[in-house]
DNA sequence: GTCATCGCTTGACGCTGTCTAGCCGAAAGC
DNA sequence: GCTTTCGGCTAGACAGCGTCAAGCGATGAC
């Protein structure tokens, strides 16, 4: 898939169309996910077309199809890249947090918020994508499942650090219902219209977050 | 296509013929508001055509236009009918508990949950296009606000009942976020592919509110 | 008996995703 | 060095979509 592409860009310098020909492809295959992020943000799912997308991009509509086998492709490169993004930030969470003593509990807990409250705020559009698995299907594009699977590893990492021995899987549910809620809630719930302003909102999840916290640690 | 058989089917005679007349025009808007629900529970809202609506209502692809302006309207027919009824359980289950004694908390508490869960649970594709702000634009469609601002209500009711005088709105989001965060992963998060069956999922719900609720009234 | 109206049909338009074919310059085999 | 292959893109076509505009037949009002 990537493999030529990655092949091209490697190649050394030649004359400047040559040079362009050989980087293009990735530049295209960029521009098209690009494209794609400014759609979903603009008009969610719906707004995400190929045509627009290739349009945006400044090449015929089939361009894209050199990159992308089909427009859930392009979905489940996002939602990969998403997920991944996600993990990275609960895991610098977990991992910046001494999970010893209640201060180290209670640090690691509000880290762990934030990265993920953090991560829907800043990227509304691939967050809500990553959670309409009709979108992209799991059968289909594995990459995305394992990404997913990365994030839940976090999740429950951070569980077992709070709650010490006894984990348990409904404990993890609990933890991720929280900063999931919360932030479906912030994106596409009535928050959004009674809480106005971005700093609004963000504080008003910091104290929904200050009272779990400080729930699950009594 | 099926336009002619169709149109000879329903002439059968002539008082027949009336009686449709009289009978079906609420009849039709009906069966285009269930062949949506249909579609949209057979593949999410991409999945929702008024064409295909027309198809299997029987008519012809302009005639849902007669009840419908256009395909929002049918979405934000379906949006408010399910705060509606989400409201109603929320109600029903807040008027049920009794409020005082830490018992009677708890079981509003449960009772809530069960009333949330379930509805989302019930009506999986109607709950998600709930919370889908771009498919139902609230300023074209109030009577959506306002059910949805019903619910909203009731939910506040029962923090109130819970939590007596101190209440504060963002307890209030930490409890929505509890119920929607669930909500929304047994439906579109991992948890629907980790929880096979509906009834292990159900209990997986009821075992993280457990939590919760212990959470909360300790 | 005439006429307006209501529910529906019919046809059209521009948009969409994607299949197929073709084109053109660079890479590679001989 | 010539030719052949091939990768990235263009171009055209098709069916399906939402929706606008017009028409049609039966009903009800006068």
């Amino acid at each position: 898939m990537t493999l030529s592409s990655d092949c091209a860009r490697v190649r050394p310098t030649m004359s400047a169309a040559a040079a362009r020909h050989l980087n293009d492809p990735p530049a295209l295959r960029e521009r098209v996910l690009q494209a794609s992020r400014e759609l979903l943000a603009e008009g969610g799912p719906a707004a995400l077309s190929m045509r627009e997308v290739a349009r945006r991009s400044g090449v015929t509509h089939q361009a894209p199809y050199h990159h992308f086998p089909d427009k859930e492709s392009i979905v489940a490169e996002l939602v990969t890249q998403g997920f991944e993004e996600l993990a990275a930030r609960m895991a610098r969470a977990n991992d910046l947090a001494a999970p010893q003593g209640p201060g180290g509990k209670r640090a690691a807990l509000l880290a762990a918020a934030e990265a993920y409250l953090g991560f829907a705020l800043e990227n509304p559009a691939v967050f809500r994508l990553m959670f309409r698995p009709e979108l992209c299907q799991a059968a289909r594009f594995p990459q995305a499942r394992e990404a997913a699977e990365r994030a839940r590893a976090e999740l429950q990492r951070l569980v077992r650090t709070v709650h010490d021995g006894d984990f348990d899987e409904a404990l993890a549910s609990l933890h991720w219902a929280h900063v999931h809620g919360l932030a479906c809630l912030a994106l596409d719930g009535p928050l959004e219209h009674c809480v106005p302003t971005q700093a609004e909102r963000r504080a008003h999840l910091q104290a929904a977050t200050e009272h779990f916290v400080r729930m699950v640690l009594r």
